[in-house]
DNA sequence: CCACCATAAGTAATTTAGTTACATTTTTAA
DNA sequence: TTAAAAATGTAACTAAATTACTTATGGTGG
């Protein structure tokens, strides 16, 4: 809704460019955010060493009403004690820190992706996906996890859905694509070789075309469709872990939106599947 | 770390208690709860139709300090606007809200499981799987998606890994179990018959059984570790969304665990890996 | 190298916001 | 019906933050 880069990041890039009185309030922001939120004016300002007013001046520079107003901002960019910055987990991280950092990173990067949600290729796509004979997710490695995770969630609906992750197959799979066919491909770089020659197979085929990919990459170009997401992760460098996170959640809103169109019959023809399941459960309890 | 219960959530649960004053700062604060942040106490006094000493008694009765401090602690609650409750997608949503209810939820998940991450358990599992001779993870359904997503990760590593969802290869598979072998279950409810029954079938092999799956389910029972998530999702009524989001990033959890603890041996095979993908790929222009 | 200007930081007065103590109203139970 | 307790509001008060102003520092041109 509102563009609201997070407060805590800002100060830490602002760093560089400010003056002496305003680097300590800074540092001492940054060293203890959660802190500088429960004290007052004159408080973080003994502790920073300067005085009262740098620190409202500091506030205001960042956009803030005042002082008050700040510590709010500050507050909101905690999110309940997360850390809103990804922090590579360092080799001496203990088991008391990494899993902290993990899940803050994650949820880091499903607020970014959420304050930049591509509305209108969301409601696109959900179009497209609702009214598809026939639905393909396509995705290698760690993205075929996720495409396995979509087939399973668009399996309920009434359309024939299939993943596929063997090259050949992608080939032929998509070369044979007709009118009412779409093709869902899943690639976080949007640079693997195979997919992005697939996707152009299957556009050249007539069929629809929809990529789960970076903007601008190699696979974008060849979508009638694109769902950008905004995840900066260096999958060189690491495993990719948030990315497919927040591809995952995007699935979930595509599978949200087709329900929500498909109106109450496909509630119920989805319901049915699931209670279909009930005999292979142990009875809850409750 | 601190046992912080969401202070929205408990303005919620206390709203029958209330005083008829009281419930009307309560209603003016759960209808906007950004606005309630960022104005003054004579402010939202007006807004609820009561005196500003009633909104202080109000911030008062919830363990804050005074209103700035109540102020503090409500916008923490927010998650830089995340309504930090699980709201529920009704049929009236549109594609401006149904997406970001999505995303809150999923946060708002992430949120609480971090709150109550089973520490141990997980130092445990990552040693379990760290000494491993072979580890195979099960999981059918939406969990199938998740096993393969952990197989993936756990591929790059120098132990050997398979995932399995034929319910009769999930017996033989585990009824042949060797010490130095770990099954690793995945199951949201830990009450799908097969996995638990197979899980039963694994223990009694000599091998070791870790369950990635809800606290006290039979699953659970049949586990060496149980590494509970804690995720109130209504599995019955509707497809599961953030039940998998949070064990997805349990498994990056372990993976993570795993690598720190194979030290740069471990870290330098996993990159060799890496590595052997770059041809697959096009070059990215920077 | 000094002087002057501009920028940065601090002091003290002022203003604003929040709190406390007390009075009034409302509710409930005897 | 009345009295006591709980709830709410009014007004005085206190604390905190802001602004205006002064002092200090640093950089640049004479």
């Amino acid at each position: 809704m509102n563009p609201k880069p997070n407060l805590l990041t800002q100060v830490a890039a602002a760093l560089p460019g400010l003056s002496k009185s305003e680097t300590k309030v800074a540092q001492a922001i940054l060293a203890d955010p959660e802190a500088a939120t429960q004290s007052s004016i004159a408080n973080l300002a003994k502790l920073a060493g300067v005085s009262e007013p740098s620190v409202n001046r500091f506030s205001k520079r960042f956009g803030a009403k005042g002082f008050p107003d700040f510590k709010i901002q500050l507050a909101t960019s905690l999110v309940s004690g997360v850390r809103y910055m990804t922090q590579a987990v360092e080799p001496s991280d203990d088991i008391a820190s990494y899993p902290f950092k993990l899940f803050d990173n994650t949820i880091s990067a499903l607020i970014l992706a959420r304050d930049a949600l591509p509305t209108e290729a969301i409601a696109e796509a959900v179009d497209l996906l609702s009214s598809a004979k026939r639905i393909m997710f396509l995705g290698l490695g760690t993205s075929a996890a996720v495409a396995k995770d979509a087939e399973h969630k668009f399996f309920r609906f009434n359309t024939p859905v299939t993943t596929q992750t063997d090259p050949l197959m992608l080939r032929m799979l998509t070369a044979g694509g007709v009118p009412g066919d779409v093709f869902f491909f899943i690639s976080h770089t949007g640079r693997t070789k195979s997919i992005v020659e697939a996707a152009e197979l299957a556009q050249s085929s007539g069929a629809t075309v929809i990529g789960l990919t970076s903007a601008k990459s190699p696979l974008a170009k060849a979508c009638d469709c694109v769902l950008a997401v905004n995840v900066t992760e260096n999958t060189d460098d690491y495993l990719p872990m948030t990315s497919r996170i927040v591809q995952l959640v995007l699935i979930d809103t595509l599978v949200t939106g087709v329900m929500l169109r498909g109106g109450s019959a496909l509630v119920e023809h989805v319901a049915r599947i699931k209670d279909s399941l009930r005999t292979t459960r142990f009875p809850s309890k409750k």
